[in-house]
RNA sequence: GCCGAGGUAGCUCAGUCGGUAGAGCAGAGGACUGAAAAUCCUCGUGUCGGGAGUUCAAUUCUCUCCCUCGGCA
């Protein structure tokens, strides 16, 4: 018998239809919506990423949309605990994940290794040496600290080497040494789903759905979020459509040159998402047409543990 | 019509003092544990504009033709 709490997950590149999914889903089952995307967390970019629109968010609740400021970082770990607190807020409600961040989600579903917060002055010190020094400097440092993940990283790779270097000099363990921890078992069980479409089917709609927010006013969200953050390194910025539009409202490139741009990084984005969950191997993949099979399923799958339990 | 500069990868161009060529971008694939819509890795045969000549050997030198872009008429 399994008696934790279930957890659908809805999963896909983006522009799959997964909002669509879930919202069929919550017409069914009493849910609580919860998002796992990192960039629709952010408060001033409703239209370029995405997010679920007012009238759809009427269905049912939905949590981790649009609460933060474009000048605030959402890091894994703050994901995998305010996921936590939302999942534990549906009582009485089926907690349904929607989103595309396949790290936020194995995080979830796999658990983060325990490692401490490393504080603020050892990785603005690391920082400062791989743009000083150049990120081979601090692999070649890695290879020494840590050769078994010096092999899994590249000597380009600044940002990992640098994670890697800061989680050492902050805790005195290496990277590979946190990563073999065991970490406790989910206290959810959890169903996923993914809304599988191949690259050349998404594309066009990719296109067409960057029309449709220029349409819908996301010059002027760019516009307005860089009043209110007007520094190219926030947080917020680094989303696909973000910084295409600032360099167009700043004069760098004309709107179409920025549309060119935002459909090519968009299509590398759903890429790069769909190799991602092609290695996860207990995805149960869907075409978008068939909710109707997908609300089945979870149904079966939901039946199945309330008789275990 | 004359003078000049060019015609090399899908695009922008480098290069070969004669031994059949390589960067960036684009494109494709992949990795991934606190920045993940991030960050990074791998993948380059193309009548080197056509034809002829010189040469063991021409994309490279010579001639000629075609085309593009400037300038002069």
């Amino acid at each position: 018998m399994d008696s934790r709490k279930s957890v659908v997950c809805i999963l896909g590149p983006t522009g799959a239809g997964k909002t669509a999914t879930s919202l069929g889903m919550a017409k069914r089952f009493p849910a609580r919506i919860i998002n796992f995307d990192s960039r629709q967390v952010y408060r001033d970019f409703p239209v370029i990423t995405a997010q679920p629109s007012p009238a759809e968010r009427a269905v049912c609740p939905h949590e981790l949309y649009g609460f933060m400021p474009t000048t605030d970082v959402i890091t894994v770990a703050d994901f995998v605990e305010l996921a936590h607190e939302k999942i534990g807020q549906a009582v009485g409600e089926l907690p349904i994940l929607v989103g595309g961040t396949g790290l936020y989600l194995r995080a979830l579903t796999s658990g983060l290794a325990p490692i401490p917060d490393i504080s603020e002055e050892v990785r603005a010190r690391v920082r400062r040496r791989v743009e000083e020094e150049g990120s081979a400097a601090l692999f070649e440092e890695l290879q020494k600290i840590d050769p078994e993940y010096a092999k899994r990283t590249h000597p380009n790779n600044k940002q990992r080497n640098s994670r890697a270097i800061e989680v050492y000099e902050g805790t005195g363990k290496n990277f590979t040494w946190w990563h073999n921890r065991v970490v406790p078992p989910s206290p959810y069980r959890f169903l996923k789903i993914g809304i599988k479409v191949d690259l050349d089917t998404l594309t066009p709609l990719l296109n067409r759905r960057i029309d449709q927010m220029i349409a819908n006013g996301a010059v002027d969200e760019a516009r307005r979020a860089w009043e209110i953050c007007p520094d190219e390194n926030g947080p917020g910025w680094t989303g696909i459509g973000c910084s295409e539009l600032l360099a167009f409202i700043k004069g760098d490139i004309d709107l179409d040159e920025a549309r060119l741009l935002w459909a090519k990084n968009t299509r590398a984005y759903a890429k790069r998402q769909l190799t991602w969950f092609n290695r996860e191997k207990d995805i149960n993949w869907f075409s978008p047409d068939d909710s109707g099979k997908i609300i089945e399923f979870a149904a079966a799958w939901l039946a199945e543990s309330n008789a275990e339990g």
